[in-house]
DNA sequence: ACATATTCCGATTGAAATACTAGGAGTATG
DNA sequence: CATACTCCTAGTATTTCAATCGGAATATGT
């Protein structure tokens, strides 16, 4: 049940991007490799996903790098996350029940789909412009613990 | 981001045993092994969990076995779950921000409990109970999906 | 008493996913 | 035309997860 790296590494690199597309000039993975301190050759695998993901655009040669296909508040936080990381599902029957013998009479099936529409749910309602604004997550959570009555958020 | 067997496991087993102590009768892990069709050996182990979070009894010898410790209505799915692969948490920061450098400045963190927070929250409102009555389940989603109003459940 | 069915405990192996490294071709720039 | 990039693909290392195995301790029924 953990949100791999892959995933992790790929929300801070939109993040810099994010900040960086602000001045419309493209950066590199060799700067976002030093300021992230994780090697370049392993972003370049991360970073295949979000462009294949239309989330970002990629320029080679001399001065190249990438900077943000569309303007950060219309970037989904899932769109990140599943580029790196593939469809979300915590268990493979909630996509496909056909792998499931029991999946007609399995008990725990609509458990793991509120789950994972819960999940979803969360990740669809959240944009990247919010992960670069501190004050504007704050006000995205905050709209989303409202909502979600039960289970607020920590004292953040 | 995926749920371990470890924890399928652990909730088909208690739905056993939930379904047995109606009748109030142990029921031992070859039983369960046959009916689950998972090696009694595999079944040893993840009961262990269950058992040291005082959530189930075992008796030993000959015509021993395994009973809830108390009523399925009074188990959390999230005391089944966390008794099986330990505290849930998606992301390390989450629960042990001191391993994270940043973690005071992390622009994801908050994202990250966020999350957490809804996972735990489903867990925490749903019972063994509902498992093992599939129209307690039911009713049971419907509160949460009115509640949470966003995302609702699939046509189950 | 004793064979038997069970829980209980720890170690080990096997398999798969994840994290990371590496080489080198293609591309634009100044 | 050297340079600084992206881009593509293969391979390795590490860790986590799933499952197996041997055997001791415990209670039961006969």
């Amino acid at each position: 049940m953990k949100l791999s790296t892959r995933a992790r590494y790929a929300l801070r690199m939109m993040i810099v991007f994010a900040r960086q597309s602000e001045g419309k000039e493209l950066i590199s993975l060799n700067d976002v490799s030093k300021e992230a301190n994780v090697s370049r050759r392993y972003l370049e695998q991360l970073v295949i996903g979000l462009k294949n993901g239309a989330l970002i655009r990629g320029k080679s040669g001399k001065g190249g790098g990438y900077t943000l296909a569309r303007p950060a508040d219309q970037i989904k936080i899932r769109q990140i996350v599943e580029s790196a990381i593939g469809p979300i599902n915590i268990v493979d029957c909630v996509l496909n029940p056909e792998n499931c013998l029991k999946s007609d009479v399995c008990e725990c099936r609509i458990l793991y789909q509120v789950i994972n529409n819960r999940i979803t749910g969360i990740l669809d309602s959240l944009v990247l412009a919010d992960l670069v604004d501190g004050s504007r997550l704050n006000e995205a959570v905050k709209v989303l613990d409202t909502a979600y009555s039960n289970s607020p958020a920590p004292g953040v």
